[in-house]
DNA sequence: ATTATCATTAGTAATTATTATCCATTATCA
DNA sequence: TGATAATGGATAATAATTACTAATGATAAT
């Protein structure tokens, strides 16, 4: 294994890409592995895994650490922050600009080296908040 | 099963929460399960994620979804924030007044209902960090 | 006090998400 | 063209967590 590997393009790798790039669904790998089936019939879960580990070791996209089991991904990699619903666990994005000061008010309170930050408000998503009142009424 | 069982505490349950309590080092439930053997040396592993979980949904102590593949508890139960190392993955307190603020600004902004914010600040801890000063040299 | 009930436990099996391995295929470049 | 390295698909392995089960111990009712 080189240190520096020559990265190739390939047909799965783009589609990957592209659908990932298409959505602000914030979808996790095996949501990933659904939609591009549908391309690539062929496809393998592990292949899915894998590319978009690359990917984001490349910074073309990024893997989102929100709560929940599982890793999620974002094809917008402009820093930005995030929703995440407490009832179904979907993500939306939250375009505010981000507070890049916050990082320089905390760097006195702790030892800790402060590189970044990553801001997450949690709530409910319309459509479980519709299921809730229909429950309801 | 009640929907409304009656919670004993057991010899079990408040081992945990009160060496849970003790640190401030945001144990996983492995780190738990480790530290509370020395005292119940026959609690399994089991036992020990139940009645976190428990805990949790009882607001007596704090399930973190914090970066990493493990979920973290928390003792102090009053609302703050946390840094995260890139490098070992513990996780520290940071002391800085909530900002509640931020949440009214954000609604507008999103369709989701806010209910809370999670703020986490990422970067190196000073054993880390020292860790890896001594490598370079 | 005795018994019936029910929460809880330890131990183990099962599940879920992710990562690693193996080998055949494909692309790249000397 | 032929050598070399990256990649893919299939599958196995791992890690973290949850579910299941029979046994145990507390609680409440008789």
């Amino acid at each position: 294994m080189d240190a520096n590997p020559k990265i190739r393009m390939t047909k799965q790798r783009q589609v990957i890409l592209e659908e990932l790039c298409k959505v602000t669904s914030h979808p996790t790998a095996d949501e990933m592995y659904q939609v591009i089936r549908k391309r690539l019939p062929k496809i393998s879960l592990g292949t899915v895994y894998r590319n978009l580990e690359i990917l984001s070791e490349l910074g073309m996209v990024l893997k989102l650490d929100v709560g929940g089991t599982q890793k999620r991904f974002d094809g917008n990699v402009v820093n930005h922050y995030h929703v995440r619903c407490t009832d179904c666990g979907c993500v939306g994005d939250l375009h505010m600009p981000t507070d890049l000061e916050i990082e320089q008010k905390a760097q006195p309170l702790t030892d800790f080296q402060i590189k970044r930050h990553s801001l997450e408000f949690i709530g409910v998503c319309p459509e479980c908040r519709e299921a809730k009142s229909r429950r309801v009424s």
